[in-house]
RNA sequence: GCUGUGGUAGCUCAGUGGUAGAGCACUCCCUUGGUAAGGGAGAGGUCGAGAGUUCAAUCCUCUCUCACAGCACCA
C-alpha cells in the first residue's frame, strides 16, 4: 500500500468519478462499487490499459470494471489463465518437466515445456483431468513484483533456466512480475482472473502437441509446445471444433482426389500430376490471366528452364540461393569438366537477359514482360504442403523495367489490375502487407524513402489499407505482398510486388535515356496470383470445392432416366459443347438417384435428367448443385443459358 | 531441416510373430428405374523400401523414403 496520501480520482464509463488514496487496487474499488461486483470482477481497463485487479492504481484515471461480460478481456484472461492452470498440472504430474512461456493465441493458448519423453493422447487426457481439479479448487491468483537479482535467484534455485534467461531478456525498465497459481508459481506479465475458479471449466479442450524451438531459433533446443481451444461457454467451444471439422471437409488435398483434379506421389514430392479434371481448372484460369494481362499492357515471354551457373552467379542466387536449387550436372561433348547448371527457382535473371537483348529507349519504359514461369525450388520437406508448397510451380510472373519516376504508377496500377482479377475469382477481399527497409540494405536512404513513399502513396491513391512490417523488405528494396486466407484460417501470400534495383545493376540492364547517356533501370518483381498451383489450392478451398461455373472442371452432366433416352443425351450434349460448355454424358445402367448423388458429390454444378418426358418434349430437367428442386427448361433456351454463364468473366458483355 | 505421429486393396480403415479383412469404388449379370447409394456374383494386396533379430516378420529392431501436425524456412 503507497504511503503517499494525496487522493485520486477515478473516472467511471458512465462519467461518475470517485477519490480513492493513491495505490487502490482495481478489486478494491468493484468491492466498493458492490459486493457483487467485487466477486464477478476479473479485471479493470485503466486508461484504456488491461489491468489486473491486484494492481495498484497510483495516479488519476478512467477506469472501467470488466466481468464475464466483456468478451474481450474475458477471453484473453480464461486463456491465460488455463496456459498456467495448464503448466500447473504439468508440473504437477511431473515435477521434472521444465517450464518455458505460454502466450494466447487465437482460439487459445499454448505452451511450450522442456520434457524429455513427448507427450502422448493419453498424457493430454491426464493433463485436462488435472486442470478440471484445479479449477475446482478455486485456488486464489495472486501477485507479486520482485527484483530481477531474486527472480532469478528464485529460478535458479528452482532448476528452471528458461526462465532465468526470460527474465535476462526483459529490459532493465519493466518490473519482473510473479504470479503463483495457488501454490503454483510463474514469471508473467499479467493480468490474471482472481482465482481459477473464474475458468469456465466445460469450454476448453486440449488440442495438440507438436515441436517448437525455444525462442523460434532452429538452433536452439526443440521444445513440446501443448496447443489448447478455450472459449467462454461450452456452446462456443462446440462450435469451435465443428468449425474445424467443417474445414477439413474444405481441404484441397481431400477435395483434389475426390474431384479427380490431381495426384502427387513420392518420386516426385512437392510436385504435381495433373489429372484432365485439373488441368482444365489450371488451363482456364491461365488463359484468363493471359488475356488480363495483354489487356494490362503487358507482354508475353517465354525463357528456358535450365540454365548455366554463370547466370546463377552473376545474379547473386549462386551465392544466397544455392541450397534451394535444383543442380543438374551434364558431361558436355567437348568439356573437360562438368557443365553445372541449375533448374531456375525464379523468372527474374532471364528476364533481364529479354531486356538487355538490343538497345532500349527511355521510350521503351515501362516495360512490362510478363511469363508463366516454371519454377523449380528445393523446398525443406516439413514446409511441402498439398498444392499450396511445391517444390515445382509455375508463376503468373511478370517485370516491369521502368524508371524511379514510374514506381509509382506502375505500383498503383499494378494493385488495381490484381484487384480486378481477385474480385473476378471470388477474393473480394485480401489483405497487403507492406514490408519496409531491413536493417542489413543497400542503396541510400534517400532511395530507400523516394521508394517507400511510392509504394505507400500508390496504396493510398487506390484507397485500399495495409499492414506495416517493418524490416521486412528485400535488402534491395521495399515490397508489397498481398495475401488470402485457406479453409482453417492459415494466409497464404498469394501477389507480391518488389521494388529492385540490384539484379539491374548486377546483369548490367541499361536503357538510353533523353539524354542520350545510359541509365540504369529498375525492375518490378510482380506476380498476381503467385502460383497457380497455391492459387488453385485457395480457390478449391475457398468454394469448397464448387467452383465458379466458368471454371468447374465439369460443368454439366447429362444423365438418361432410362436407356432410351441416351440418343437424346448425346444430343444435348453435342449442343452444350458446341455452345462452349464442358459437358459430358452419363448413360450408364444406373438409376437417377445414383447418377445424381455420384456427380453431386463430384461437386458438377448442373445435372441435366433426361427420360421420357423430356426426349418427347425436347427439354431437360435442370438440377443445380445444392438445390433440391429441379426444373424443366427448354433445350435451347437452356443452352443459350448456359453458355452465358460458362463465359470468364472478362469476357462477359457489361 | 527439426520434433512427434503415421504408411495394410483405387478410397476410408480394421487386424495378427505362423505370408491378410470390411465398406465404398471396379468388372460381369439381373434390373429401365423420375432427382443424393436397386439386387446378385466376381476380381483385386511383395502389408512404403532396404537391412537385421527369429525356425518363421505385415507385426519386433535399425536405416531410408513419403505423408500428416506444429516449429523453422519462404532471398
Amino acid at each position: 500500500m503507497s504511503l503517499d496520501q494525496s487522493p485520486i480520482t477515478l473516472t467511471f464509463p458512465d462519467g461518475n468519478a470517485r477519490q480513492y488514496p493513491a495505490g487502490v487496487t482495481a478489486a478494491e474499488v468493484a468491492a466498493d462499487i458492490s459486493t457483487s461486483l467485487g466477486k464477478k470482477a476479473i479485471s479493470a481497463q485503466v486508461d484504456g490499459a488491461h489491468w489486473d485487479l491486484q494492481w495498484p492504481i497510483e495516479a488519476d484515471a478512467a477506469i472501467a470494471i470488466n466481468t464475464m461480460k466483456d468478451e474481450a478481456p474475458a477471453l484473453e484472461l480464461v486463456r491465460h489463465d488455463l496456459a498456467h492452470i495448464m503448466a500447473r498440472a504439468v508440473q504437477e504430474i511431473w515435477p521434472d518437466v521444465k517450464v518455458t512461456i505460454g502466450p494466447v493465441i487465437e482460439h487459445g493458448w499454448y505452451y511450450d515445456f522442456d520434457r524429455a519423453e513427448p507427450f502422448t493422447p493419453e498424457d493430454l487426457g491426464a493433463i485436462e483431468k488435472k486442470m478440471r481439479e484445479i479449477i475446482n479448487k478455486r485456488d486464489p491468483v495472486r501477485t507479486e513484483t520482485w527484483e530481477r537479482d531474486r527472480a532469478i535467484a528464485h529460478y535458479r534455485d528452482n532448476d528452471e533456466p528458461y526462465k532465468v534467461e526470460l527474465i535476462e531478456s526483459i529490459p532493465g525498465s519493466e518490473p519482473i512480475r510473479m504470479y503463483w497459481h495457488g501454490d503454483w508459481q510463474d514469471l508473467c506479465r499479467g493480468p490474471h482472473l482472481q482465482h481459477t475458479g473464474q475458468v469456465p471449466g466445460d469450454a476448453f479442450k486440449l488440442m495438440s502437441v507438436a515441436g517448437a524451438y525455444w525462442r523460434g531459433d532452429s538452433s536452439r533446443a526443440m521444445l513440446q509446445r501443448i496447443y489448447g481451444a478455450a472459449f467462454l461457454t461450452r456452446d462456443a467451444l462446440k462450435a469451435h471444433l465443428h468449425r474445424l471439422e467443417e474445414a477439413q471437409k474444405r481441404d484441397h488435398r481431400k477435395l483434389g482426389r475426390e474431384m479427380d483434379l490431381f495426384h502427387m506421389q513420392a518420386e516426385a514430392p512437392g510436385q504435381v500430376f495433373w489429372h484432365p479434371n485439373g488441368w482444365t481448372v489450371y488451363t482456364t484460369l491461365q488463359d484468363y490471366m493471359r488475356r488480363k494481362q495483354r489487356a494490362g499492357g503487358y507482354r508475353e515471354i517465354n525463357t528456358p528452364q535450365v540454365v548455366d551457373r554463370k547466370l546463377w552467379e552473376a545474379s547473386g542466387h549462386w551465392d544466397k540461393y544455392q541450397d534451394h536449387m535444383f543442380i543438374v550436372e551434364v558431361d558436355e561433348e567437348h568439356a573437360q569438366e562438368k557443365a553445372i547448371n541449375a533448374l531456375k527457382p525464379m523468372n527474374c535473371p532471364c528476364h533481364v537477359q529479354v531486356f538487355n537483348q538490343g538497345l532500349k529507349s527511355y521510350r521503351d519504359l515501362p516495360l512490362r514482360l510478363a511469363e508463366f514461369g516454371s519454377c523449380s525450388r528445393y523446398e525443406p520437406s516439413g514446409a511441402l504442403h498439398g498444392i499450396m508448397r511445391v517444390r515445382g510451380f509455375t508463376q503468373d510472373d511478370a517485370h516491369i523495367f521502368c524508371t524511379e519516376d514510374q514506381i509509382e504508377a506502375e505500383c498503383a496500377r499494378f494493385i488495381n489490375f490484381l484487384a480486378g482479377i481477385y474480385e473476378d475469382l471470388g477474393f473480394p477481399t485480401f489483405e497487403i502487407k507492406f514490408a519496409t527497409r531491413p536493417e542489413k540494405r543497400v542503396g541510400s536512404d534517400a532511395s530507400w524513402d523516394h521508394v517507400e513513399n511510392a509504394l505507400e502513396s500508390a496504396i493510398r491513391a487506390t484507397g485500399r489499407t495495409y499492414t506495416l512490417e517493418p524490416g521486412d523488405g528485400a535488402f534491395y528494396g521495399p515490397k508489397l505482398d498481398f495475401y488470402l486466407t485457406d479453409a482453417i484460417g492459415r494466409t497464404w501470400q498469394c501477389g507480391t510486388f518488389q521494388v529492385d534495383p540490384n539484379l539491374p545493376e548486377r546483369l548490367g540492364a541499361t536503357y538510353i535515356g533523353e539524354d542520350g547517356a545510359k541509365h540504369r533501370p529498375y525492375m518490378l518483381h510482380r506476380a498476381t496470383l503467385g502460383s497457380f498451383e497455391r492459387f488453385i489450392g485457395i480457390l478449391i478451398e475457398e468454394h469448397a470445392g464448387k467452383l465458379p461455373f466458368w471454371l468447374a472442371p465439369r460443368q454439366v452432366v447429362v444423365a438418361s432416366i432410362v436407356s432410351d433416352a441416351d440418343g437424346y443425351v448425346h444430343e444435348v450434349v453435342d449442343a452444350l459443347q458446341a455452345a462452349g460448355v464442358r459437358a459430358e454424358a452419363d448413360t450408364r445402367n444406373e438409376k437417377i438417384n445414383f447418377k445424381v448423388r455420384e456427380h453431386s458429390v463430384g461437386k458438377v454444378p448442373v445435372i441435366l435428367a433426361c427420360g421420357g418426358r423430356e426426349v418427347e418434349e425436347r427439354t431437360v430437367s435442370v438440377r443445380r448443385l445444392g438445390d433440391k428442386a429441379t426444373r424443366t427448361a427448354g433445350l435451347d433456351a437452356l443452352v443459350g443459358e448456359l453458355s452465358a454463364e460458362a463465359t470468364p468473366p472478362d469476357l462477359r458483355r457489361g
